[in-house]
RNA sequence: GCCGACGUAGCUCAAUCGGCAGAGCAGUCGCCUUGUAAGCGACAGGUUAUGGGUUCAAUUCCCAUCGUCGGCUCCA
């Protein structure tokens, strides 16, 4: 990768392309519609929008006719003009555009700029205008329309979208677009996307068998099929190993607790909302778990600790329930039932450095292990205005366990970004985004402090001075959830799994029935020697066979024929299409194991 | 939860203006006995998501509910 010197996206031309197309198309749609409101159409990560306050729904008809009336708009060479002026001059400009005038009162104001966010000084009020159309904003943009190519821009879709992002506000319609240096660059975005589409976890995971819903089952509850069962049990060996020699300590816990519980950690009041509602027995309510930590502090509390114990790991791949909205739900992405690669991670305040260092080690090696070669460590702080709300009061404590970790990341020399405000309620931590294969993003693994729990369970130590200490928690999941990290993994590898997760490894094919016993004893061989391999007895030809198995992503086909059964041997066929020839049966099975011994992402170690 | 689009066989999709609901794949059965990406034939498969309404007649038009999708919001 490129070091340092890489232009920001907000210094590129295709930025100003970006936020000046989405000023062309505000004005074609305001052409259209002379009653709408118009709020704000920054660029974003792959074109632009534009928020709209408008009389009536728009159609893909009006999106169309938008698009076209832009084109045109683009190809009258208009010069973008810039103009700084009043606060009250502006308001006259946009008098009749009452978010604007919100906006013009927030920039006088200070303190933010016209998307909302935070800025150190009081910015200047200018518009921009071209053609007939006029903004309040800020800028950049290139020179003139004739700098963009009408063949370039595409307006994608229309969406709702909130204004200020607050859902106690209006809902606006906010028109996507995507716009490029050139038609080339739009055609190669428009075929990576039909590329996603193709890997899209949800038609891959019905393709292949892995999962799925049933609406008498309900939303956002996945069936595993016997392939995702397959493919969730490799994953908790792999895990329950790493662990294991991690020093972690295997837990179970109910799925069901008292209502007390919840109230004791202060889960309860935070999201109640997103619990599945209480159940009431004896005059006693439960709650189905949505997060294992409290029955985890609990098994920390059912004795007395040394800090020689310290630090004690606790793992459970845990299964949750949490009510997400129905909007919320996608895929095996975003669901409401769960296993969590869950740990928590009780230790002192000395070994905490060590403690989270480790973790992140985890991390490393789970991404050499899927072949992931971007990420990037989200460091989430507190926000002062949350003290008391989204956050525990203690800001003594906030500031130093935020510390703790800044200094362990530093110390490890590794490289994160910090976003304040998005901390967990109890403290903060460090998300991980990772970029499948084709360079869409995830965030899997989370790696949360947590100093404000352990107190409210009165979960102390004794330290070596023989006085009571609290410890501190970690809460770690690397694997993040069963459900995203193979709704990941299925996008990551396109279906094509490496050997030791693809729930088929081996596929037997016999030409003919006559090869059948011979296939059968195959088959019983190579499950005898741990591989999963299957014999296809079905009534077709061959050839119908080996496309089926291409389909399914089989990385090992082995047909047998009558030189194979002569020979004792099989003739493999690999996922990607090489004919390696005949093979005897033990040393295919001496070449499979150790592919998947070693968890590698090829055919062949 | 909010805004919008969509919902036809297990899957992918047809059905003109409101006029007898159809195809391919998958499934079952039979024939063929086959050498590296689809042999042939027959059969079966449907309360057109669910519930109401308009109409002589509704997959088609209207309403409600459920679900999915694109976003927004949210993600302990």
């Amino acid at each position: 990768m490129a070091e340092a010197k890489q232009e920001r996206y907000e210094d590129s031309e295709l930025y100003r392309i970006r936020h000046s197309a989405a000023h062309v198309m505000a004005q074609a749609v305001i052409e259209a519609f002379p009653e709408a409101k118009y709020t704000i159409g920054p660029p974003v990560e792959n074109g632009f929008y534009y928020d709209f306050d408008l009389p009536r729904t728009l159609t893909p008809e009006d999106l169309k006719k938008i698009q076209k009336r832009m084109r045109k708009i683009l190809n009258g060479q208009h010069e973008f003009v810039k103009k700084v002026l009043s606060a009250d001059e502006a308001r006259q400009i946009f008098k009749d555009q009452p978010y604007k005038l919100e906006l013009i009162e927030g920039l006088e104001e200070g303190g933010f700029d016209e998307y909302g966010n935070p800025l150190d000084e009081k910015p200047d009020i200018s518009i921009y205008s071209h053609d007939s159309f006029v903004d309040l904003c800020r800028g950049p943009h290139v020179e003139s329309t004739s700098q963009i190519n009408p063949k370039a821009v595409k307006l994608m879709s229309v969406a709702g979208a909130y204004w200020r992002g607050d859902e106690n506000n209006k809902q606006l319609q906010r028109v996507y677009g995507t716009a490029w240096n050139s038609k080339e660059e739009l055609d190669a975005y428009l075929w990576q996307l039909e590329e996603a589409k193709k890997r899209d976890h949800r038609k891959l995971g019905k393709e292949l068998d892995i999962y799925t819903f049933d609406d008498e089952v309900g939303p956002g509850l996945p069936l595993w099929l016997p392939n995702g069962a397959t493919i969730i049990e490799e994953l908790e060996q792999l895990a329950k190993n790493i662990e294991r020699e991690a020093g972690y300590q295997q837990v179970r816990t109910p799925h069901l607790t008292k209502e007390d519980l919840f109230i004791r950690s202060g889960h309860l009041p935070y999201y109640a909302e997103s619990m599945y509602p209480p159940m009431e027995m004896e005059g006693v309510r439960y709650f189905i778990k949505p997060m294992n930590c409290p029955m985890h502090h609990k098994i920390f509390a059912a004795r007395q600790r040394s800090y020689r114990d310290l630090p004690i790991r606790l793992a459970e791949y845990g299964t949750c329930y949490r009510y997400e909205k129905s909007g919320e739900l996608f895929g095996l992405m975003r669901v409401r039932s769960m296993q969590m690669n869950d740990a928590h991670i009780y230790c002192s305040e000395e070994q905490f450095e060590e403690e989270f260092m480790a973790v992140i080690g985890l991390y490393m090696k789970y991404f050499e292990i899927f072949n992931i070669d971007k990420y990037v460590m989200r460091f989430s702080t507190h926000a002062k205005e949350g003290l008391g709300k989204k956050y525990i009061d203690n800001e003594r404590l906030w500031l130093k366990t935020e510390d703790m970790v800044r200094q362990a990341m530093e110390n490890g020399g590794v490289r994160y970004v910090e976003v304040a405000d998005e901390a967990a309620f109890y403290g903060p931590k460090i998300d991980v985004q990772v970029w499948s294969a084709i360079g869409k993003e995830f965030t899997l693994a989370t790696n949360q402090v947590d100093f404000a729990v352990p107190p409210k369970f009165d979960l102390k130590f004794i330290n070596a001075q023989g006085e009571e200490e609290i410890p501190l928690c970690i809460h770690r999941a690397p694997l993040s959830t069963h459900e995203r990290m193979i709704g990941f993994l299925i996008e990551h590898y396109a279906g094509a799994f490496p050997v030791w997760l693809a729930p088929i490894q081996a596929v037997i094919i016999p030409i003919t029935d006559d090869h059948l016993d011979y296939a059968f004893e195959v088959e019983k061989k190579l499950k005898k020697a741990g591989i999963r391999a299957e014999v296809n007895a079905r009534n077709e030809r061959m050839n119908a066979k080996i496309r089926n198995a291409q389909k399914q992503k089989i990385p090992y086909m082995l047909v047998v024929g009558d030189a194979e059964v002569e020979a004792g041997a099989v003739a493999l066929r690999m996922r990607d299409g090489e004919d390696r020839g005949a093979f005897p049966v033990d040393d295919f099975a001496t070449l499979a194991l150790k592919v998947i011994a070693e968890r590698s992402p090829a055919l062949e170690a």
